[in-house]
DNA sequence: GTACATAATCGAGCAGGTTT
DNA sequence: AAACCTGCTCGATTATGTAC
């Protein structure tokens, strides 16, 4: 069985990916008439024994669908490809990480990426609820994501740690909770106190509430945020009290209090990246690295 | 009128054989 | 070994036909 003819096979992608002979006939990166695109999707279904799509009205066909969502990642990768055997992508240093991490963190390291490589490209994702880093590596979308260390992921994906921050609770200054024994110490280890925390997916409410778990205690969040800060402001507000990140370097607003959750496993953050990293990857690693040491 | 197919024709590239 | 000739294939083009 042979392989079908490559030029058949690219033609048929961008007609597929433009809806029609004439369509992609004209917006084709090269020049070529429809009749010869025609004949070659002609020839390639002859090839295969099988329609592909069906012309008038346009609509590629169950076989059609199947070879172009094959075809498609290749296709659509080969400009990034093309861009790094330049050697234009070697400047080009793509992150991902949450969003208290790209303003607060990554501006400061970044300007020391920034003194030695002065063609610096950047592109930052921020992650979230839609794009998660293990999606976003595998897609080669990105070169190094920030992210915590507390989800399991495919053992192609190498982890750097960097820091350790402790979970802390936040109340009112004014409040009368002492530490986290004496909410604790309640019948059936139901603890009442309203919580305001992240949504339950996020890491941090994961480690938390498997060290709930172990101590044979339950609390479930009333107010569910999608930002740390959000955190101290609805506990500024009286909500309740809140789950957060006990930040090094960070002070707490005013008029709110820490209460340490000892004996809790901190949140770990740390890098992810897959394969050999580039050099200016390598570089913003070995930055953060010390960057982290510091901060600590 | 528009999108696609077919027909006729041309040129590039290759294999192979022969000549220099 | 390099240069040249020849015939073949493939895919391009333009012109034209056909279906919606």
């Amino acid at each position: 069985m042979q392989p079908p003819n490559l030029h058949h096979i690219e033609l048929f992608y961008y007609v597929a990916k433009y809806g029609g002979i004439t369509p992609a006939v004209r917006k084709m990166p090269y020049g070529i008439q429809q009749p010869a695109v025609s004949g070659q999707m002609l020839q390639l279904e002859r090839e295969l024994g099988v329609k592909l799509f069906n012309r008038r009205p346009f609509a590629l066909t169950p076989a059609g669908n199947e070879l172009y969502t094959f075809l498609s990642p290749f296709f659509s990768k080969l400009p990034l490809i093309a861009e790094q055997l330049r050697g234009e992508e070697s400047t080009h240093l793509r992150l991902a990480a949450e969003r208290t991490v790209l303003a607060n963190h990554l501006p400061t390291l970044l300007d020391q990426i920034k003194k030695d490589c002065t063609n610096l490209r950047l592109t930052m994702n921020e992650l979230g609820a839609s794009s998660n880093p293990e999606t976003l590596l595998a897609n080669q979308d990105i070169d190094i994501a920030i992210t915590s260390l507390h989800s399991s992921r495919p053992s192609s994906i190498k982890t750097l740690e960097l820091l350790s921050i402790p979970l802390v609770l936040i109340v009112p200054e004014k409040s009368n909770i002492k530490n986290f024994a004496s909410i604790s110490k309640v019948p059936e280890g139901k603890i009442m106190e309203p919580m305001i925390s992240l949504s339950s997916e996020h890491s941090i409410n994961k480690v938390f509430q498997r060290e709930l778990d172990k101590r044979d205690l339950v609390w479930t969040p009333i107010v569910e945020v999608t930002s740390l800060d959000l955190i101290s402001n609805y506990v500024d507000r009286g909500y309740g009290i809140g789950l957060t990140l006990d930040v090094p370097g960070t002070s707490l607003p005013k008029g709110l209090r820490k209460i340490n959750l000892r004996g809790f496993p901190p949140l770990k953050i740390g890098m992810l990246f897959q394969g050999k990293l580039k050099p200016i990857a390598e570089k913003f690693a070995l930055a953060a690295v010390a960057y982290a040491k510091k901060i600590k």
